[in-house]
DNA sequence: TATTGTTATACTCTATAACTATA
DNA sequence: TATAGTTATAGAGTATAACAATA
């Protein structure tokens, strides 16, 4: 998977200016500028509303510099014990090579660390550092408003449902 | 944006091997692997969703070797008359800077043209040519398919508000 | 033989900045 | 001065392949 539908770099400019237009309302004085039959595309909106989802949360948690990748990585290390790092890529469904990458950076930062495993001398024990324990609470709280902000602008019910149609969803 | 959810690379091994597990269904043995608080974030879903979505467009168009990014390029020129590069990008919510590369290889491929404009020197008025519009056409037979599919999978009704939740969206 | 963590390579996407030619 | 198209650079994300240590 390389390839994806163009899509806003942010979202509050896009509105403002060219996209999401229907046809109906175009442009005014040339007549142009549809987005044609992207506008019957679930894949084009998926998109569009991951990207701007995905902004507020990293908006919302800058100043922790927790990004949604390291996010997600701290959860599920917090959220089991000692996980593997193929565990752990397993998980969230990314290659081991990349996971590497962020554990470097993680440890860097002092949130995790590698324990030596008691069971197998190959595999790592992934641990949250105290630091990182604390920072990752911070991360939840931070992640909460956002989550309330999504739950405040689609209505309770509608992010219910959202929720729980793209949780089912398998092609 | 640059930092995304981790997110499955394929929905299919993803849905058999790991991930998407509830916190009452774990792994059997060593009590282990459950996503966490993630599984309350309508971010990381709508990633696994969107990925799952672009890839099954990917597959579905392989056999004329168009993506999602470049399929939307060639609607929104095909779609409107003669549009310069800015107002794609604008449309689109993209780089000038990466339609560029983009425009370079459809055109290379003989799908597209840029045309001088009529009216201000500065700008190209873009266009489909003869083969690029056959294929546009092909290739948007083959983008209903892969829509159906995906009503198909979530139901009519489902998609219908799925498309229009997500075409309302913006934070 | 297979798996774990790792390194390396390559291509796409995204975010900038700067240049040129026009306006 | 501002805009259109272009070039260049850099950091993420993604997809592979290969390797050493261990199972």
């Amino acid at each position: 998977m390389a390839e994806r539908w163009l899509s806003p770099r942010t979202a509050g400019n896009r509105a403002a200016s060219g996209a999401r237009r229907t046809t109906a309302a175009r442009r005014s004085d040339h007549e142009p500028a549809g987005l044609g039959v992207l506008e019957n595309h679930l894949g084009y909106f998926l998109r569009r509303a991951q990207i701007a989802v995905f902004q507020d949360f990293i908006r919302t948690l800058a100043e922790i510099d927790i990004g949604p990748a390291q996010y997600s990585v701290l959860t599920v290390i917090g959220s089991n014990r000692g996980p593997s790092q193929a565990e752990v890529a397993d998980l969230l469904g990314i290659e081991r090579a990349r996971l590497v990458r962020m554990l470097d950076r993680l440890e860097r930062r002092g949130l995790t660390i590698r324990q030596p495993s008691s069971t197998d001398r190959r595999s790592h024990a992934l641990q949250l550092t105290p630091h990182g324990q604390k920072l990752f609470k911070r991360a939840k709280a931070l992640a909460a408003t956002h989550e309330a902000r999504l739950i405040g602008r689609l209505g309770a019910a509608h992010h219910k449902l959202l929720l729980k149609a793209l949780h089912d969803f398998e092609l």
